[in-house]
Parts: C-alpha cells; structure tokens; sequence
DNA sequence: GAGTGGTCTAGACCACAGG
DNA sequence: CTGTGGTCTAGACCACTCC
C-alpha cells in the first residue's frame, strides 16, 4: 500500500498541489527522478503514468514531462471524494444536518438499484450540506446492512466514508456516477434552501467494493445553480 | 500506435462489448494471455492495466480479474467522444444543422477561454443536434485558426473531430470539461425545441494538443430533460 | 502447495526532439 | 549526436486466495 512508486506519486502531487513545482514547467527526467527515488526506470514510470492518467502532466515523447496548469479547486475531478474531504479543501464554511437514519425493509426502487433481497435490511440515511450559510445539496444514501451493521447519528454527521475505509476495513473499487436534471421534488423544495428553482441536478452513485460487489447507493440532489462536475478526459490511443 | 498492448487491449475491449466474454465472469489469466500472444508479462500487464483504469475489468490479487457488468451504452464513458461517435452508437436518428460558420476577432470571452490575443482569427462553429427529431443539443464550437486553417459547412456536418484527426492530423491529448446548469439564453430558445424548460445544461469543454496548446473551446448545451452523463471513478491508492 | 496478481529490477531497442 | 520518453523482455520476490 505504501508501494515505491506510489510514494514518488505522492510526493509529486503535492508538489505540484502546494506550488513547489511550476505549473507549465518541465518535470525532472525519468533518468533523474531514477536517481533522485534510487530506483529502477519502471518504477519512476509507473508514478509518472499515473500523474499523467490523473492530469498533473503530460509527457512528450523526446522532451520530457510538463506540468499542467490546473485550477487546484477542480482536483481531484470526478473522484470519488467525500463531502467531507472536499469541504475541507473548500475551507471549512460547511455543515451537514443528519435528517433521517434508519433501517429499512428495501421497495422497489432499493432491490433495484442497491441489488438486495426482500429479507435485507437497508440503511438509510437523509442528509443536508449546508455550504456558506445556504442548503444546498440533500445526500440520500443506502447501504446493504450486511456491510455496515451499525451507524450512528455521530458518524453521519462527521464522514461515513471515513468510518467505512478505517473502522470497518472496507475497501471501495470503484463507483460509476449517473448526472441527470429532474424536476425538483417536495422533499428537494422542504429540506433545502430553494428560491426560485424547480429543477434539481441528480448525481446517482454507485459504490463497488474491491471484490465487485454494489454495497452503496446514493442520490446526491443538488440546487442547480451551485452545482458544478468537472471532467479530466484523456485520449485513449 | 498500433502497439502489442493496445492490440491486445483492443480485442478484449472489443470481445467484452460484442458479449463474447461474459459479464461477472473471470478474464484469462496473465499468463495464460502470455501464451495466447506470445508476448511477456509485463505487455499483458499493460493492456490489463487499462482495462481496469477504463472500468471494464476489476482485479482481485490472488483471484484474477472479473469482467464487470456495465451498461453498454454508458461507454466510453466521460470520455473525449464526439457527437459524431455517439450517435452511430445510438443507431443514427440523429441530424446536425450548422446554423453559423464565421471567422471572427476574438472578444473578450474568447481571449480569455481559447487563450489567444487580439490579433488571431478564430472560427465559430454553430451547430444544433436532433436526436429522434427532437431538437436537443446546441454547440458552440470555438477553433483557432493558426490550427485549423480551412473549415467547410460539409466538414461541420460531418464530423469536425475526424477531419482535425485524420486529415489534418493534429493529435488531441485532453480536454476538460466543466458541467454548470444555467438559465436558458433567447439563443438556446430559439434554436432548441424547448418546451417548458427554462433552465439549461452548459458542458464547458476545453480541449487540448498533445503539446499541451489549448486548441478548441466549445460549448455545448443541453436541454435538461435530455441531459445524461456518466462517470466511472477509482479510488486511487 | 499451486496459482493468482503486485512490485521491482536491469537491460535492450526504438522513436522523437533539438542542437 | 545526446537526451528524452515508449515499448518489450526475462527474471525475481512478495502477498493473497483457494484447496
């Protein structure tokens, strides 16, 4: 977990993140980050690979590696960030209200989209983010209680996510995020901090664990006009 | 371009999408791979690698790496495909109409999103896509001219990507997009069969060469009803 | 223990950029 | 020509899963 190569990748990063490497500036050559690491051409490779699929760099072949000039804000995009981690890195202002925590017996709409039986229980949990003083997103979330056998108001309000990953030892994969634009509903316009919007942005998150299996499903509603997704794309050649 | 690992990548991608290789099921081995390309490990390791940053794999240390389930038609996805590529995926019903093809002094708005000065000409590409006769998507395509010296109405209609790519053969190596939801402008209302909505989904998207020189900006502008992306995100560790 | 993927190494040859 | 990144190889050792 603490492999060579995902230290030098680190290590990059934050470098580029705190401003200690120019942005549109050269990166050290693969030769020189070989001897600066001790390791072998792979390795440094490997880490370069991954800034690059990341989008801190772009290497050209006969030249070297430059250095993206990326709005910070806007990273790490279309992660798999929590709201926590990213109201840190907004600097605070931010506060979630627990509305609703429950185990449920799954509808419907839960078999379908949380992939669980009748005889399950489900958690749910009903959450408003609070952003510079206005509510702004309700996060709904469900999780198979086979996974997470217990949840508190308490953890709710600080990160699930980071109880998930540290205490519970889960590991999340992967998640594939679905962004739509629907009619506000009741619920959208009663919990959050509305004027005059009727339509709201769906972000539909799917959450895999390691092993594949679908463990967490969440509705992330969010008002449109604070709604912002930033995309990093890249070419596959 | 046409290397062992893109080629073996390739098949698997193209095996996996024709339903060949069955969902949830377990992909060969590295080294059985080895032996059916007569290549080394660390080449099969490259096209795994892939595979799995794209979201069609899942590997699993000690098991071997599971094909995942996912919808076909949300592939690729995020990625850089043109309106072009996505609707021969959609099995065509769709139109494009360039309501405008100008070379103009950049403004303001332009000096500060496509990065060039007062003395440049750019091209401004208006186009409408229908998709099953509806009049859905409008965009606003900026090019500079030092790139893309000659622009046809037929070349618009087709596909502009392909002409950059193939004829001119400049090569794209990322782009980023910005997802916002605005309220709808008199241009979005007239051009779009538009109904009852008043707000619309703005996609941002700034596209740059390999060389890291910021070459187009477009935006494109979706009504929201109609308005789907998808993204596929790994925690990376 | 056998088989899987994960990391790391050392060396080779190629393609490209720039003086 | 030198230095850069891009591809490919062969071999080693480790961590993990399953029987």
């Amino acid at each position: 977990m603490a492999s060579k190569y995902m230290k030098i990748y680190n290590e990059i990063v934050s470098e580029i993140q705190n401003g200690n490497i120019e942005p549109r500036s050269m990166l050290k050559s693969e030769s020189e980050l070989m001897q600066e690491y001790s390791v072998s051409r792979d390795t440094v490779r490997k880490a370069l690979n991954l800034l690059e699929r990341d989008g801190y760099i772009q290497r050209l072949q006969g030249k070297g590696s430059i250095v993206l000039d990326i709005n910070k804000f806007d990273f790490p995009v279309s992660g798999l960030t929590s709201f926590k981690e990213l109201s840190e890195r907004m600097g605070g202002r931010t506060r979630t209200y627990v509305k609703e925590l429950a185990l449920v017996k799954p509808n419907d709409f839960l078999m379908k989209h949380l992939n669980v039986s009748k005889d399950d229980e489900v958690w749910k949990v009903v959450r408003v983010r609070e952003i510079g003083g206005k509510k702004i997103i309700l996060d709904k979330d469900y999780f198979n209680r086979k996974f997470v056998p217990a949840l508190t108001r308490e953890i709710c309000e600080d990160s699930i996510y980071e109880y998930i990953e540290n205490k519970l030892g889960l590991k999340i994969g992967y998640a594939k995020k679905v962004i739509t634009v629907q009619k506000a509903s009741e619920e959208d316009i009663k919990y959050l901090d509305f004027d005059k919007f009727d339509m709201i942005v769906v972000v539909k998150n799917y959450v895999y664990l390691e092993d594949t299996t679908l463990f967490q499903y969440t509705e992330s509603r969010h008002r449109p006009d604070k709604f912002r997704f930033v995309d990093f794309a890249r070419r596959s050649r």
